[in-house]
DNA sequence: AACAACATGTAACCGGTTACATGATTGA
DNA sequence: TCAATCATGTAACCGGTTACATGTTGTT
């Protein structure tokens, strides 16, 4: 048995919580899980297919007044594969971030200072779409979205205070040293 | 002019610290930045080429006593693109985190605070290798790193202590409707 | 009539990971 | 002498992003 492909890990969970076309599960990941797994249309289809072939999904054109479209359900199979990998060990986060190696890279206060209100900026405006998004994950019944959804709310506002009090900080020393009197 | 490759940013900010062989760079980045950073040999060598046919980036056969090797250093036009691109506005953080995704698709509250142990574990285990390199950090005269540092410690900490607050609160919520009595 | 949203896909490209291949030097 | 570390690279593969291509349905 291959492993899931990383889109196929998302394709069976979305599908699970419901069945859906790829243009659904495409809109599920940028309004829920993009900010920590991300899919594009590039990979949904192609994937849809390949785990149409291998028997863990299935797709029934859907009738009645609906637009055409094709929903995909997980099958059996589909099912134990998905719980498979929920069973296992998760691989630890990757993450790449360039403010952070701007960070690194900084050679002044002033250029750690500048470095720390743009991530500022950045976390706050993940957090912002967080807060938007809230309302909706506190309808579910599912524990799982919205728990997740705290954690990740939490973690960027966290960062984005931290990095806000550490550049005022970084602010109010230079003063100290550059004042007039 | 082209933009810099993602690899190109980080070897041209190690170069401005310090002269390396593309050994050294790839040590480097496995030690101080690798927990938002990452880079490969296969990724560094090809580009470490194409910087030196673009004239960003000099190597100079390393003589005297050494190990035979090949020290890169950055050009007068090596340094002006790498002040560009410090310049500019960083992109924001990508994150693929496959316990965050185990956490979304959580079914029940055995499953939440199971995923959540997990998530705890990662961290954990991400913010030791942080303290490990603190030292080395901290007896740098360049204030990048350390504070680059101490965020990513403090984030994960946060996260770390977050994930274990909430998986023993469902525990014990569990606890009081599992009771004996 | 026109635009936004729904809907499905493919192809080219880009870049990262992994495995492979090689060889020198240093210390136990 | 043997293993670890230093040191440089290539090739195959994998998977994601972007751009392209097409057509429908609902709204203004």
């Amino acid at each position: 048995v291959p492993e899931l492909s990383p889109t196929a890990k998302v394709i069976l969970g979305v599908l699970r919580m419901r069945p859906s076309s790829g243009y659904e599960i495409k809109a599920l990941v940028d309004k829920a899980t993009s900010y920590f797994w991300r899919a594009g249309y590039g990979s949904i289809y192609p994937e849809l297919k390949r785990l149409r072939e291998a028997g863990l999904v299935e797709g029934t054109e859907a009738d009645a007044g609906d637009r055409r479209r094709v929903l995909h359900r997980l099958t059996p199979a589909g099912e134990r594969e998905l719980e498979r990998w929920l069973e296992g060990e998760p691989e630890g986060p990757e993450l790449r971030d360039e403010g952070m190696l701007h960070l690194f890279f900084s050679e002044s206060e002033a250029d750690v200072a500048r470095a720390l209100e743009q991530m500022a900026a950045a976390h706050e405006e993940i957090a912002s779409h967080l807060e938007e998004i809230e309302p909706a994950a506190k309808s579910l019944e599912r524990p799982g979205p919205l728990v997740t959804l705290r954690l990740g709310l939490d973690n960027h506002r966290f960062a984005r205070d931290w990095c806000r009090r550490e550049a005022a900080r970084l602010q109010g020393e230079s003063a100290k040293g550059d004042g007039d009197e």
